[in-house]
DNA sequence: AAAGGAAATGCTGTATACAATAAATAGCAT
DNA sequence: ATGCTATTTATTGTATACAGCATTTCCTTT
């Protein structure tokens, strides 16, 4: 491929654009869960389609289904940028996922079996194998997309693509607020869920994530990091 | 306004711009909800881009929003329509509003006050009068707007943006699933409702809705108008 | 007469050019 | 020197032109 990718600037024959506009939204999406790109960074439209050799059009196209999303943040004239969620946002997605997956559980259980128990482990194991070697930024991605996994075993697309949307933002809150070094979940949450979800003992599962979710929430430190603007007046002591 | 508009096809002054994509947004999403633009229905760029005097570009920004709301179906080179909600879509939104809907009941009935109370009875007024005059399709939408009000007023707005999906969605299912002159939602639910909500008694409210929306989804007929390529085989006994 | 193929048409996908606006900077006046 | 204004620059918003697939229609052939 990339001997006519440099070679001329040749127009991809269709099929290929729309698997390439799916692999640059992944690329931008992963990009900023693994904060790479950090909240608040800007996304110009010029500087973007330049590094992917497509135009401002498709770019423009991504950005939209991302701020949809609610990964960036598109201010009129300004162009877009990484979202920085908010401590109000927080305990809203935290809340959300509360009601979500944990009302998902007894569902999964339900539904579960060896093949999905054996890729669920294995998605546990690369995640702790990503938080061994130093990678947090990974392993805050595999987390989610365990979660992901876990929710579309339910058979509930629609819930599913919930559950997707408000691991995304997780991811991106994890990287504002969380400590350093602590990973949302704890190791072998995962394995623990598996084993309750394997028994069929759907009630204890879903008091397990619930457990699960709160910690991960506790974990985080709430400070609004507010380096707008600074309030003077409380500053200074009026 | 009207002098300029009509005189000359003067360029919008870019605030009124936004403004009006929201509103061809709101133009297009409402008909389909009403079922003036029927499942199925294709939407063609140029099309709609001359009935709302734009140019394609910004129909496609809102075919795409609408896209994503599965609100239309956007099939590759074959352009935008409106999205014919199959069986099992139908039941992974009434499940998910079973889930997100009811679980969020106490925290409304929390967070209600007076004046939350007396909107709500306006809208489930209107919704009575809209379907006292025969309007079905809007008495759905009012329907859902209701819903969605309520959502709101969990104080969680993520929750509720999610509410609003289903509930548009759920608009769709009722518009090609329902019976002709048996809306969804029978005509006191809502004030009843309301009156469990102002009471503070959030679990009356929980089980109320619950039992609300088991009613609206049995009254569907879920019969899949395979109206596209009859199946001769079945229909002349092979 | 029916079926298959080829040309024409209609519509979408992409890029690019242009217009408009907000930010940055320099210049001027006080 | 500081504050305000004007100009310049950088970046997005919109329209349009062009290229490519899909569908349809008409012609040819069996």
């Amino acid at each position: 491929m990339s001997d006519a990718q440099t070679a001329l600037k040749r127009r991809p024959t269709e099929k290929e654009g729309d698997e390439r506009h799916e692999a640059i939204y992944r690329a931008v999406s992963d990009a900023i869960v693994e904060q790479r790109l950090k909240p608040g960074a800007r996304l110009r439209e010029d500087a973007l389609a330049e590094v992917f050799g497509i135009s401002r059009t498709g770019i423009r196209k991504i950005l939209q289904r991302l701020a949809l999303e609610q990964l960036v943040t598109l201010t009129p004239r300004r162009g877009a940028s990484v979202t920085r969620p908010t401590a109000d946002e927080a305990k809203d997605v935290f809340d959300a996922r509360q009601l979500i997956e944990c009302g998902l559980m007894p569902d999964v259980a339900r539904r579960m079996n060896a093949a999905a128990a054996a890729e669920l482990r294995e998605m546990a194991r690369q995640e702790r194998q990503a938080l061994r070697s130093g990678q947090q930024s990974v392993a805050i991605r595999l987390s989610a997309d365990f979660h992901v996994r876990l929710a579309q075993l339910s058979g509930n697309a629609t819930l599913a693509e919930f559950v997707e949307r408000l691991c995304s933002r997780s991811s991106l809150i994890l990287a504002v607020y969380g400590h350093r070094g602590h990973l949302g979940c704890e190791s072998h949450d995962h394995d623990d869920l598996i084993g309750y979800l394997e028994t069929g003992n759907g009630e204890r599962a879903k008091a397990f994530m619930s457990r699960h979710l709160k910690a991960i929430e506790a974990s985080l430190s709430m400070v609004e990091e507010e380096e707008n603007v600074p309030d003077l007046q409380q500053i200074f002591g009026a």
